[in-house]
DNA sequence: CTTGGCACTCCCTGCGGTGGAGTGCCAGAC
DNA sequence: GTCTGGCACTCCACCGCAGGGAGTGCCAAG
């Protein structure tokens, strides 16, 4: 019974610490929230979860602050997330069902995003490894360059420039062309990487460059998982501690590689992962959360998207939001 | 004579100021700098260029702070730019030459500028208007869907989603291909969007609407001059003005639109264009300066780079910084 | 035109006092 | 055993105030 009210002054306390950004103490506690119980009750509650870890004092005589931990269980005991309010899922559906076409939709997902939450948005492109190709295009620039333009099943397009040793005519063109599309057309990208493999050992000299290049530009995952990253005028917000949270964080976001380390393995679609302060990879990163859920059609969860804040954040509307963009995002993915 | 010590008092104030960062007295200044003068004559002419609209003083018995009026005279009297030092120039030289295509070339540049000039920097694509077109490619996804791959003289590539009213079988387009690229391969990007929209004209069909999506393409110059930011972490050393500077600057480097107005026309390869605080186009970013100039191959002035920081920024050191590697940048783009 | 001197202004800093919000603990009530 | 009211205590945040310092403007003399 009392570690139910526990819980309950934990979560009062971290809404309000969220919604006031000041420590909160016992009585306007009891006054905010409707706890039928009188402040001195709650003072033990806070000095025991203090003593459990899950709170802090800035300093004696002050209210009560979350630490990390107190988050933590804050969102593990959340099960229900707040609610879209209708306006806000009008708002989602028209903002996305303008776009045009991937570029557009990611682009449009990671402002909506920001907007939502009042955060920094990122949205990282559909990965390479669980699409298939399309198509696969061999454009002569001169007789001794070629163009080598990959074409997914998400829609995104890569191309890179092949100079060959030898050059070569139209016909071998055409045959070259066909050979490498049957091949690899239709096929998951891990296959395509294999196939195109065998090919290149089998048939050395301009088919060998072609399939090595290909497997190339499939492979490199990390230098092709784009992201784009949108709302960073929210982080003016942060006010207080400047230098050492907003400074790490505008680095990151220019870094993609740390980025995609922040944001993690692609999370199931539908689970929203939730990593606060230190419990990230980044250690200049402490004091910030990231809320990250998969997304992509049919739930297989393609990439990733989430969004970055300080630890003080509303939770509940944050991750509510994060899951109903991935969602609008992957019901869009499925009818492209 | 006095004409000429003032100008001396005014840079050697706009100098202090930005070092120090408070504004400046008549005895530090005497002592800083080898004024052989006396700190009174000092303070009449500072009394002088504040009369004149030059310096402003925070309250009465305070130290002088260069207006922007201030620092554009600042600006206008200084030819002589800070030379690279052998390291910068050598560091300039490694930093760009391992970049491997147009992509690489354009972030290295934007990485390299925010770190010399330790500020928000932004380059703009090569833009279209006085590139060529190097190639044209269609290729067939179906019988009725058509990528269409424009290829550019810069090394830029563009691509189309073209979807068919009538199926287009292989002769046909071989055909068609040959006729677009004969029309505009070569061809300046003005002028081959005359040339094809002629064809349109003349051609209904499918080679009409593979020349209107190409026209479409090359026309929309707005949402294709493609802007690349970096080094916005450089903002967090703003500290003081917070939410007044650093949150519209933060908004306008998501908006490329704003930004690419920010910009302005490309200005003459080898001039450097310094707009300052409120001479810019953006009211709310009235205490952040411009520092631009042009580049491109054969000093044609293809695209605009630049930084943007606050009014009190090094001038000399930027400028010089800003104009080397705009060199750097266009001769890499002579060779490629 | 420059310079030294002088009175004045105003900010910044440090200091002590006060008020308030909050805590911890204890004894009594349920 | 758990909750509650009361009480003493702590400590921060705020305020007013004085002192020092950096800077200015002005004036008379060189």
């Amino acid at each position: 019974m009392q570690e139910e009210r526990r819980i309950a002054v934990l979560r009062a306390i971290v809404e309000d610490y969220v919604a006031t950004e000041e420590p909160v103490g016992s009585k306007a506690l009891v006054e905010r929230h409707g706890l039928n119980v009188s402040p001195a009750t709650v003072r033990n509650d806070m000095a025991a979860l203090e003593d459990e870890g899950y709170l802090a004092q800035p300093h004696t005589s002050a209210g009560r602050v979350p630490t990390d931990k107190g988050y933590r269980l804050f969102v593990d005991r959340l099960t229900n997330l707040k609610p879209m309010s209708g306006a806000e899922k009008r708002a989602i559906s028209t903002f996305l069902d303008g776009a045009v076409d991937l570029d557009d939709v990611v682009s449009r997902s990671v402002r909506l995003l920001s907007q939502l939450t009042r955060q920094v948005a990122v949205v990282q492109y559909p990965t390479l490894s669980r699409s298939t190709v399309r198509h696969i295009e061999l454009v002569a620039l001169a007789p001794d360059r070629l163009l080598v333009v990959l074409i997914l099943s998400t829609g995104r397009v890569e191309q890179r420039l092949l100079e060959l040793d030898t050059p070569l005519d139209d016909t071998a063109l055409v045959d070259l062309r066909s050979l490498v599309n049957g091949v690899a057309t239709g096929e998951l990208i891990s296959e395509a990487i294999v196939a195109l493999g065998t090919l290149a050992a089998a048939r050395p000299g301009p088919a060998a460059s072609v399939a090595d290049l290909l497997v190339e530009a499939m492979s490199d995952h990390r230098s092709h998982e784009r992201l784009v990253v949108g709302g960073a005028a929210n982080l003016a917000r942060y006010g207080d501690s400047f230098d050492s949270a907003v400074r790490p964080l505008l680095e990151a976001l220019e870094e993609h590689v740390v980025l995609l380390r922040l944001l993690g393995e692609a999370s199931q679609s539908g689970t929203v992962t939730v990593r606060i302060g230190a419990e990230g990879p980044v250690q200049e990163l402490s004091s910030t959360s990231v809320v990250t859920t998969g997304y992509g059609p049919h739930d297989n969860a393609l990439a990733t998207l989430g969004i970055v804040g300080p630890t003080r954040m509303d939770y509940p509307g944050t991750m509510a939001a994060v899951r109903a963009v991935a969602r609008y995002l992957s019901r869009i993915l499925d009818e492209g």
